[in-house]
Order: C-alpha cells, then structure tokens, then sequence
DNA sequence: CTGAAAGCGCTTACAG
DNA sequence: CTGAAAGCGCTTACAG
C-alpha cells in the first residue's frame, strides 16, 4: 500500500535510456550535454530529440564526480541586511541563460559552511564581506575557484574580487555632510574589523582632515547586534557634546540609529543628520527617507558571478572590479 | 607555472585512503559513515582515528549517487521579506548537530528552481509559500520528500504542513483593532491567491461579521511591488470614506502603508491605525512602531526541518504542524 | 562482524 | 566524427 514514497530516482530518464532512444553511443550523449567539440550536426540533433522526448536532466551529482555540478555557491555574512537580496538578483541575471545554479548557503559559522559547499562539490564560490574566513582565503582559494565581493586585498592571482570604492563613499558622505552645513560628523563603524570596514574608516578620517574638521573625528565601533546598536548610540546622542550628524557604515544601522534619535525626541536632519550606506529599498519610507550611498548590489552581483564562471573555464590571472559608488540624498541629511 | 589552478579535487582524501589507513575494507568505513548496524566497536574505533588523522570528509555527490547527498533545498518566495530570516534561523538549529546541510536556491522561477534541485539531488525540499508550484505539489512530492511552511491543504499522505493558524491570527487582528475603538477595518490582501491568504482574509470576513462590521469589510488585493503598493494604498487613503485601520497580510506592506500615511499628513494611529503580520525586527523601530502577528518563525522553520528529516528516515503519514499566533500590540493601533 | 564486487550516472582519455 | 571502456567516490546487496 506505500506506494507513496518511490524507489530513489524511480524511473528517472538517464543518458542511456537517451542513448539508446536517439541510436548513438552514451559519449555522444555526453558531447552534446557539454557542447563538446567534434560532433557532426546531424548527430546533435538526433541526441536533442530525444532528450526532448523523454524529458532528460542531467543529474548534477553524476556529473560532478567527474566533471562540474554546475552549482555555484554563495555565502552571505548576514541574512537580514536587504542588501544582499540586491545581490541575488545580479548574480541572477547572470546565470539566467547558463548551466549554472546559485544556491545560497545557510548557516551561523561561515567555515564551517565553506567546507560544506566544497564537499558538496560546488564549482566555485563566491564570498560575500568574508571576515569570518579572512585568514583561510588563500587556502580555500586553492581547493575551488572564487571570487570575493567585499574585500580589499588580493593575494596573487587567487581570487578575483568584485567591490565598490569604500574609501571613496565615506568621502563622498563626509563632503555632503558638510556642503550641509553638519561639521560633528561621528562615524558609527563595525567592531569586526574588515578590508572593507577599514576603507570606509579610512575614507572618513582622510576626508575630515581635508574638510578641516580633523579634530571632530569621532568613531564608534559596535557590534550588529540590535541591542549593541541601540546602546552605542543611545550614548553617543546623549553625550554632552552631541554631533550633529551621523554616518553610519549600513543602511540597517542607520535606521535603527533613526528609531533611538526618535525615540530621543530628536528630530531628523534638524538636531542630528544621518546618513547610511547601500541604498537599500528601505531608505525611500516617509519614515526614513534615509541618506546613502549606492554601490549597485546588483551590478556587483552580477560581475562576480561572470567572474566565477570564467575563473571556472579556465582563467588564472585574477580580475578586480570595482564600482564607484554615489551618493544618493534624501531627507535625513538634507539641510532643512 | 600554473600550478595556482589545481587539478579538480587534488589530494582529496578517500574513503579508500580511510580504509587503507584503518587496516580495513572500504565497505566497513561507509558502514561508520552512515553509522550503519553491524560495526564492531574496535573496528569503528579504529575508522574514526582514521578519519580524525586524515581529515576525511565525504563526498556528497558521490554518496548522492547511492543513497543520500545529506542537503536539503529551501525555497522561498521572496528574499526581501525580514520574516524569512526567522525560518532560516530555525531550519538551521534543527540541523546543527546532523550530518545533513540546507542550501537555499536562488531564482526567479520557482518552477525551474524545484527542478534545479532535484536535478541536484537533494534529499528533501521545504517549501514556503508555494503560490507558483502549487500545481504541482502532488507531482514534486512523488519525485522527493517534502514539507510545506504557509500551505493549508494537505492531500493524502504526500507531504507535511507547517503552519500558524492564518485564520485565527486575522481575527486577532480584527478583535484588537475593534477593542481600540477602531469601526471601518480594511484589509490589504495579496493579489496572487493562496491558501494562507484565502485564510486569512476568511479570518478577517468573519471576525467582522461577529463583531457586527460587515457592512464595513473591504479587501484591497494588489501585488507585491513596491509601486502598486503604494498606488492602491494612497488610492485607499484618499479615498471619501477612509478607513480608520488597515490590516496589512505582511509586515513589508503594513510598512510602505505607513510611509504613503506619513507622505499624506495622516497621523498614525489618529488617523490611520495599521496592523501588520509577521513580528519581524522592523516592527520595534520607533519610526514605524508597527503592531503585528507574531507567527514564530523560527519555530516554523525549526519543525519544517524536522518533520523534513523524518520523512526522508522513512515516515509515510503526513503531519501537520500549526502554531497559534499571537498579537503583539504597538503604538501603531494602540488608541491614543 | 567483515569484505569483495557491482553499480549509481555521468565524463574522460583513448582507439578506431 | 563516433564509440567502448575505465573510472569518479561512494553505497548496497551479497557472501563468507
């Protein structure tokens, strides 16, 4: 009577049941899956036939034990920041009319995840803002093909890395605080160092120092932990020398930074600008129309699962991309 | 010179090299591996040094090619809705001491992404809110162990449910927002039927009726686009007769209603009370202040994973789990 | 309790 | 251009 759950793979067309179906041997088969050289047109053709007729998928698993899965990993450092759904959809459209299959990761250690999607035979992959695996790049580097979106050092020829010019965003935040007239600009920055955290930190003192506000550099470094946040910058609001302006390091603290001020009875930009990063979907609520900057998660995105793929077929010499990143102004900083 | 690019799994430690080490067959390593009856004690022990020392990890295609590949497939409908971090966070504790892996597929198309996974031989799917392969259910559940997370009809015995009660939770909604004082409810529903929708605008309807409302029921349907949100909600708001509450099926929604609200001049909740559904982090900020439905993601996502494992080990009977949710009330309805 | 052999569905040299 | 055979790293009956 369990007729219900079926023997593994029950019926399954394989590439001999397409074989036999188009009259050619199974390497012929094979050839015309990966558009191999040297078969004749009327050949391919036969085997397309049939493969339409039954129906026939290849199974990944069979083919990575010898070739590729065609499955390319993707591991995010935190699920709730919307700009990585920005990502997604560049990584996407890049792999719309390929072979190719993301498949996104889940889980709270990032090494623990890396081994993971290598034993389970990934192609390659692609990191995102990888701090937790900063120190086993160059290892994981060697075991499968990666491209890194998020990270300021090269190692070699690697890796390949997709960012936007962090350095360059904090100065353009710096530069539109003070066209608005804001001069205590605090930075509210990351507690887990990062190349890209470091950027952005370096970014903003440099350009401090050129707006000749050097000596109101002020950085708070804080964890992503909502509560952390609020503290961090519930006391800073509620220091004697307030700053009238805030950049901080993603859209995600920003808004919550915007929620403590309110909570505060400050209103915004008036008693404190703030001012994100990412251009994340959230930034146009009335109830935020948050200042950021936009660095085109999709285009990164999408240039690194390119990457990836050419890294795959063959390419040795790293490439680097980088986005110059915009400001894009709303009214949490605009001057009122 | 190119010795950067090694040849595909060089070096990679097998189950042949484990046996070898052991002193023993390969069979009786795949026996520990798969903690397979018929093991001596001091065979097992002297396997698991093996492993230990040289650091085997198997390979999940290769096992995929007989028996499991130990990774689950999550779906979702949507990466820019916050609640589906909370199922992520509860698949995840449910597999943190297990063999098995959840990997997340990343597409546009639902229907092409199932096959994509099956094609990757995933052992089991949980699927969530499955509007676009609802047709298929019966065929996917045949061809691989499944669970659905927001899907109120089970057929046979072919998958497993997880849900919180839709229904109830709506006229939780309704019962709150009547007991503030609040007369003339809307509701904006999801355009894409559904069954969690279908339930909860039934919650709704009849909680109305009983609260003596029903000649004020009004269901707004609209997708899930952020400009058609915003057009039927400002439609709605500038409407003659304007509601005095809106229950919104998604937190995502109830938020872009307070943006066009704000964008209007309308106070919330004097003007306009709004609901939301979800409990998600965006909630508790102070700029939005949203009361919600908590459904217990992660509880959801911890008993898909679960009731998923359960099904690949061999159970045939269908289960389904619901969760009775819960209000939580903030000031966005709360009477002044 | 233990192991030799066949086989999962592909790809990869290698002949023809 | 085409195909027969070996093999990827495991699991699965089947003997012993």
């Amino acid at each position: 009577m369990s007729e219900i759950k079926a023997p593994k793979r029950a019926g399954r067309v394989t590439i001999r049941d397409v074989a036999q179906d188009a009259g050619v041997s199974v390497a012929a088969v094979s050839k015309v899956l990966r558009n191999a050289y040297g078969v004749s047109d009327s050949l391919r053709e036969k085997v397309l036939l049939s493969m339409g007729k039954l129906n026939y998928r290849p199974l990944a698993s069979a083919r990575g034990l010898r070739g590729r899965t065609y499955t390319l990993g993707l591991l995010l450092p935190d699920l709730r920041n919307p700009f990585f759904a920005d990502i997604f959809d560049g990584v996407n459209s890049a792999l719309a009319r390929t072979q190719y299959q993301a498949m996104q990761g889940i889980s709270v250690h990032a090494n623990e995840l890396v081994d993971a999607m290598i034993d389970r035979q990934m192609d390659g992959l692609i990191l995102i803002g990888p701090n937790e695996v900063a120190s086993r790049l160059s290892d994981i580097a060697n075991r499968v093909p990666l491209v890194l979106i998020g990270h300021h050092e090269p190692v070699d020829n690697l890796f390949d890395t997709v960012n936007n010019d962090d350095q360059l965003g904090a100065r353009l935040v710096v530069r539109h605080l003070h066209a608005q007239g804001h001069r205590r600009i605090a930075m509210m920055s990351l507690a887990k160092a990062s190349t890209v955290i470091t950027q952005r930190e370096l970014g903003y003192r440099l350009e401090m120092m050129e707006q000749g506000l050097g000596t109101a550099i002020n950085i708070i470094r804080c964890s992503q932990v909502l509560r952390d946040v609020q503290v961090a910058v519930r006391k800073l609001l509620e220091s004697p020398h307030r700053p009238d302006a805030l950049f901080c390091w993603t859209d995600l603290i920003a808004i919550e930074a915007i929620s403590v001020a309110t909570e505060l009875g400050l209103s915004i930009p008036q008693d404190i600008a703030v001012v994100g990063y990412d251009n994340t979907m959230y930034c146009d609520l009335a109830q935020n129309r948050l200042t950021s900057v936009d660095q085109s998660g999709e285009l990164l995105g999408l240039q690194a699962a390119r990457l990836l793929i050419e890294r795959i077929e063959g390419r040795t010499e790293a490439e680097h991309f980088v986005v110059t990143p915009r400001i894009v102004a709303r009214a949490s900083s605009r001057r009122p």
